[in-house]
DNA sequence: TCCATTTCTTAAACTACATTAAGTTTTTTG
DNA sequence: CAAAAAACTTAATGTAGTTTAAGAAATGGA
């Protein structure tokens, strides 16, 4: 049911049988069909998701009417509006699944007893935040060094076969341009 | 000593007195004059800071030899550059003193050893790096959702007093546009 | 398998911001 | 307190990327 999800745990701490048994009635599992969402904007984030399978995109939808995705998650990422999620408070953002996806979930009022029950759990989630800092530093970081052709150019050389994953224009306002912008790049070679 | 570090610890979990002097020796408190150096480019960085008074600052230099701001942190934030911290591998970034810095530091080697002498400290920094992680998703959205011009005066109206603390090219390249065009802003009105 | 919807492409006109360069003001330091 | 260095301003010129609009291709559902 949630072995993604241990397997995942235990590249970080040991988590135990037992303590697996503590944690399992505390989570949720689920499928998500694609383009269905998980949070629309004016809601309240109602959980931390963990992908066992698929690709969930947060995004939000700017002034002009466009969707801007702001990050995305793959097998193994967790991902939520971290703000709507920890305070409840509605949420700018929409959560949607960018292909059928496998989720487990771990929901508002049992974060903090996750936290007590299973205290190992702070050093897991600090493991996990840490790589999440490593990555904004490393992104912010290459959204100011590049122009929007390099930084495509590079992202589909560390990434390419998550480039054929998603549609041009998701990865578009990812990589903050046009999906026009990226057309005329990928026409030149 | 290690006073703001405590209270600031306080915030978030309950630390003894006993523990702050298991603590103690594992931490370094130190000066930095303004514009002095706590890493540079191609340095491995020893150490992950808290100021308790004054201002750091986090850059790389670009391909056109321009300084680009990743971060700011002043009293009570902590800042480093992560993946080279926790890897000890050579950095590409610089942290200097914006101004006259009171630094309280942990090093590398001490790290895990702080962690395992005081596992309460896991519950502390996984909460300091969901803040990180909400400011980073903030910030995010901030950059893909206005122009130049608005991003200034956004900035401008939620922290004035920090916009009149560092000089403008650094606030310039942070805000993601040219110390020029900020001057050109301001002039406006 | 066909129609509807979604996604991608092309190209011309436009604009927000960068670049360059020179001059001015402010801050730092001996 | 004078000189040097650092920070800021102004303005002309240039360009990377946007906008708009229309058509083509791919995908998905009944």
């Amino acid at each position: 049911m949630y072995s993604a999800l241990y397997n995942h745990i235990n590249r970080f701490i040991d988590l135990s049988t037992g303590e697996q048994e503590i944690l399992a009635p505390m989570l949720k599992s689920f499928s998500v069909k694609k383009k269905a969402f998980l949070l629309t904007e004016g809601q309240t984030c109602r959980a931390n998701y963990f992908v066992a399978k698929g690709c969930l995109r947060l995004y939000f939808i700017d002034i002009k009417g466009a969707e801007q995705t702001t990050q995305f998650a793959i097998e193994n990422w967790w991902i939520t509006d971290l703000t709507s999620f920890l305070f409840q408070t509605p949420s700018e953002f929409y959560i949607q699944a960018a292909e059928a996806t496998e989720v487990i979930a771990i929901e508002h009022h049992l974060y903090d007893e996750m936290f007590h029950k299973l205290p190992k759990l702070e050093r897991y989630f600090r493991l996990i935040l840490q790589k999440n800092h490593q990555a904004s530093q490393r992104r912010i970081k290459f959204l100011y060094s590049q122009t929007a052709e390099e930084r495509f150019r590079h992202f589909n050389s560390l990434f390419p076969e998550f480039v054929q994953r998603v549609p041009q224009y998701m990865l578009a306002s990812y990589l903050g341009f046009t999906p026009e912008f990226l057309s005329k790049i990928r026409a030149k070679k």
